[in-house]
DNA sequence: TGTACATCAGTGAACGCGCGTTCACTGATGTAC
DNA sequence: TGTACATCAGTGAACGCGCGTTCACTGATGTAC
């Protein structure tokens, strides 16, 4: 019993070590991960991580979930230190941490936001991990809306092909909030996340350079395009 | 002078069929394209590619470029198709002409807008290209600007170090338009791509499935976001 | 119009690499009696 | 506590591929006189 588990805590640490190797190379090699200079990396025979992971493809899931839930964890743990009532800095919180961890971890970044592996197809796996930032999002959405102080829009009604789809969404995470404003929630997110890849993707390169005040700024606007009031400062 | 304009001709020819060979294959090997298949496809020795191409890099280039300026032509072409007066309909026609292009090209939209390929460093000659997009934009918040019908938001002041560069680029695009709107107008941009790149690269699986509608839709709120009024029907 | 020469497209072999995955194996670690 | 056996991590060789780029070359096309 003692025995095994020394046995699998080893393995543990390898199964770690070797996504952490491998995670080093996605600056490198890009999505196009090379396993045998994963075992070079790591003073091992190549077939040796076949012990740890069945396949290449394999290895990579398992880098990308892991960047989900890094991801995720970081945003919930950003978000979690505003006060509650303050839905604004919630939000504004997501958005840095989002934004922060990003830059942290560009080649993670691109990995799970970029554009998909040429035959690699994620499995279902993936999405329990994926959900877990934007449910934070709808968290703060539904706390602003049970205390009452979501500010509705002008929203044009939704499309009726539409409506249903947001429905299930928004019963599932956020069942106080109107779906205009999960919809303009959502819009909102789009536009964190077109921020975040246009300048880690390059585009903002030779436009913009004040890219911490740029965000912070959009960020700013988008806090009350969603409703959810002026930040509280005291 | 006739004879050299023919060689010169087949080689221009020979140039294009180099390209759309290698533009189909961005569909199986992403970025990470191989000049010898596209020899075996063009049912050439592989070296002869080199008559061509100096580098592999420099073959991706040239369909970076190439992917920049159909993006942009079809921008601007649809665009142009909308009657002036009709500044709304005009940028919806920017959003699903971007849309519809990056369905219709995938790989060639994740070529450029998703993320960098791997050691490969842009050269500046993309710029031009890239800006060709989002310089319809400009113009649009421009002409409705000068017809004084761009609508004025509640928008927060630009951050002191954020002025500078956003008056730089409404300097050269478009003078009119006020530096928050014009701010206004770059974060519609940004949702835009967020929400095309988001549906390409697979972040609405399982999620969204009435895509057409739920852009359409949110596109529609984006135009009144930018203060560009509703949409004219007749 | 005809000939000598220059240009240049494409060949084929080679260099020196890389890769993912399989398989029979050794030897250490853990388990059951 | 000691021994027989099972598990499993890691080895090393091999299979069957792939790649970008260089280089000396052939032979056709174009140019200049």
């Amino acid at each position: 019993m003692k025995a095994t588990s020394i046995r699998a805590r080893v393995r543990a640490e390898m199964t770690e070590e070797i996504k952490t190797i491998a995670r080093a190379h996605l600056a490198t090699d890009g999505a196009n991960l090379s396993l045998r200079a994963v075992a070079r990396d790591l003073g091992v025979v190549s077939s040796a991580i076949y012990r740890y992971f069945p396949s290449r493809d394999e290895l990579l899931t398992a880098l990308i979930v892991d960047a989900y839930n890094s991801l995720g964890g970081t945003v919930e743990e950003r978000e979690s230190t505003v006060d509650r009532q303050d839905h604004a800095g919630r939000f504004l919180a997501v958005c840095h941490a989002i934004r922060d961890w990003a830059l942290a971890r560009p080649h993670e970044y691109a990995l799970i936001y970029g554009s998909p592996v040429p035959g690699y197809r994620a499995p279902t796996d993936t999405v329990a991990a994926a959900a877990r930032s934007v449910s934070v999002l709808c968290r703060i959405l539904q706390d602003a809306a049970r205390a009452g102080v979501l500010v509705a829009g002008d929203d044009k009604p939704l499309p009726a092909e539409v409506e249903p789809e947001m429905a299930r969404i928004g019963a599932q995470f956020c069942p106080a909030v109107p779906l205009p404003a999960l919809s303009r929630g959502l819009a909102g997110w789009l536009q964190l996340f077109g921020a975040v890849s246009f300048e880690l993707f390059g585009q903002f390169d030779n436009v913009f350079d004040q890219r911490d005040a740029f965000f912070a700024h959009q960020m700013g606007q988008l806090t009350a395009y969603l409703g959810l009031g002026r930040r509280r400062t005291g």
